[in-house]
DNA sequence: AGCGGGTTTGAAAGCGCTTGCAGTGAGGAT
DNA sequence: ATCCTCACTGCAAGCGCTTTCAAACCCGCT
């Protein structure tokens, strides 16, 4: 039924370890030899069994993605710099998806990559300390994206500069009450970039001799909706505020539908500030922080295949830059 | 180091054939010995390796989804939706992208699925005939969503009602200049739907005897940038032209963008209707054509093991409904 | 006690490939 | 001519499971 590579042997003429030596590109194998052994596959389209070949030289060839959740643009973009750096690597790419805490709590306690994977990237999945080292103790490569760890490598942005950058920007431009709605902190199963994003905020205020008050916050989870109700709760539980800002543009948007359906105008009465580039924003004239999501994807794979191949690693940069993308939704506050 | 199945085996005092009837729910296995296994198996930590189990059963319990690109709306979620349908099947997925005419002509000639995977999932990849032949011809369990074929089962929408539809809705508001920013047309390479959606748009404004004319058409790529140069190439070869139905949500928010940067207004001089219901179509107002895009992928998944386990296939749905969800992007034209 | 039937179990033959090790030959050195 | 190398090649032993087939067992019956 299906050609195997002793099919291939029988043709060539030769043993079925020199056919796998020759279709591997190994050293030790006569360059005539090579030719006829390609030749008798092509002509019998020849392709391996992978689980054969995995099973008996005892390697997967195969990655896993965990991310918590595949909608939602940073995740995208980051998955598909790791999707396009992969390519031509060999390796399949398998993926992961968080979306409940029953799906985190089941991936923990099953670990369902066990023995079906190299590698395992998390792709910004707060862990604690005991599930690092778990996880890390299991003997698979990993790797992180954002919400790193202690146990094993990352790559990552300086989510406290960018987010005081972004501040200093609103703090330059004349505003002085300066909301955030934010990712939900102190969850030890969320996003401590948060809790990061937060600190770069409060820096930025500070450092002008500005004290942000309980109300000028308010947590929300990255999404749109949130951007909706934060907004709300915040323009109604402080007067004065010029400006917000939001830890994702999805909140941004969110929160500039809602500051227009109150009859407010961006950026005249209230500035606004997301973060990530989202590819709406642009079109939305959205003021923001826009990360490399691609470029994490990619060096994180190239953190990984490195260690798959023991390769030194230390020269490839953990933190890379984010930058201010001022648009249109940003200006000085009325007098 | 790792442990197998023969070290199940000894503790449990079985053979190995019974722990790997056992542990797969086999019938035939004493209640009492099956105990005993699943303690010593959990004991030990045991998981199975899938790559000797594969090459063994002689099937690999992975499906491949191919999809013209990860990023976008669309494909997120209908990927979305068939990887929650594959949910506990046991299945693995592989993603294989084809964002380039390169990736997808290497992908039809090296097949790079073959002997990895039981069931291909084609996610609107328009294929020739003798193209999708080949593939059926393979061996492997193909369904489809969105572009179909005549070679393998699929599930998609009514493009051409959705689109009449929602050009209906239009000529109802009083339009009578209808633009159109379609996908790229009769080209092979590219979605049918664009044809199919052109369709129902043209037998929409014929059925009131109007004759649109090729100035009030024009092809994009489903792009936020398509939306925007299409609405320029639109109003500058037109005049009178005072709605315009985009065949993506994201080709209409950068017509929004487009229009209001000519100083135009939207709905007031200009009605715009998207297609998919994108996430931010919401919070930005569009009018726009939903469809059931993670039930797409749901109920493709159905067919796929419906498939694969032989199970009748006759009674799930391949058409499904579309809504028009009217929001504040359209409007009567300025009289 | 002996028998027929169904239920459990185990032995062993693969599944298709990789790889350690031994064998083969050609070519050069002695 | 003999011996040694070294580059190739083949043999055969796995890799860790599934599955066929037959043996073993437990019943209730005769």
């Amino acid at each position: 039924m299906t050609v195997s590579i002793g099919d291939v042997a029988d043709r060539a003429g030769v043993s079925v370890a020199t056919v796998s030596r020759a279709l591997r590109g190994l050293p030790n194998v006569a360059e005539g030899t090579r030719e006829r052994v390609l030749r008798a596959a092509a002509e019998l389209d020849y392709v391996v069994n992978p689980n054969a070949s995995r099973l008996a030289a005892g390697h997967n060839h195969t990655l896993a993605a965990v991310v918590p959740h595949t909608t939602g643009w940073y995740f995208q973009q980051v998955l598909a710099g790791a999707q396009a750096a992969m390519e031509g690597s060999g390796y399949d790419m398998l993926l992961y998806t968080l979306p409940t805490p029953v799906a985190r709590e089941r991936f923990l306690t099953m670990l369902p990559f066990r023995k079906r994977v190299d590698g395992l990237l998390l792709l910004d999945i707060p862990l604690t300390d005991p599930e690092q080292r778990m996880l890390a103790g299991l003997g698979t490569t990993i790797v992180s994206v954002g919400e790193g760890g202690s146990h094993y490598p990352g790559v990552e942005i300086d989510n406290v500069g960018a987010a005081r950058r972004a501040t200093e920007y609103l703090l330059d431009q004349g505003h002085r009450t300066i909301g955030l709605i934010s990712g939900l902190l102190d969850d030890p199963m969320r996003f401590k970039v948060g809790s990061l994003r937060r600190q770069g905020w409060m820096q930025a205020l500070r450092a002008r001799g500005l004290d942000p008050d309980p109300s000028w916050e308010v947590a929300g989870d990255f999404r749109l909706v949130d951007g909706v109700e934060g907004v709300n709760r915040l323009l109604d539980g402080c007067s004065g505020m010029t400006a917000i800002f939001c830890m994702s543009d999805e909140m941004a948007i969110g929160a500039m539908r809602a500051i227009r359906e109150r009859g407010l105008r961006v950026p005249e009465d209230i500035s606004v500030v997301g973060f990530d580039d989202h590819e709406v924003s642009s079109y939305l004239g959205l003021t923001t922080v826009a990360q490399p999501m691609r470029l994490l994807g990619r060096t994180a794979i190239s953190i990984m295949l490195a260690n798959l191949t023991g390769v030194d690693t230390s020269t490839i940069p953990r933190q890379l830059p984010t930058s201010l993308v001022v648009r249109e939704t940003t200006g000085p506050p009325r007098s």
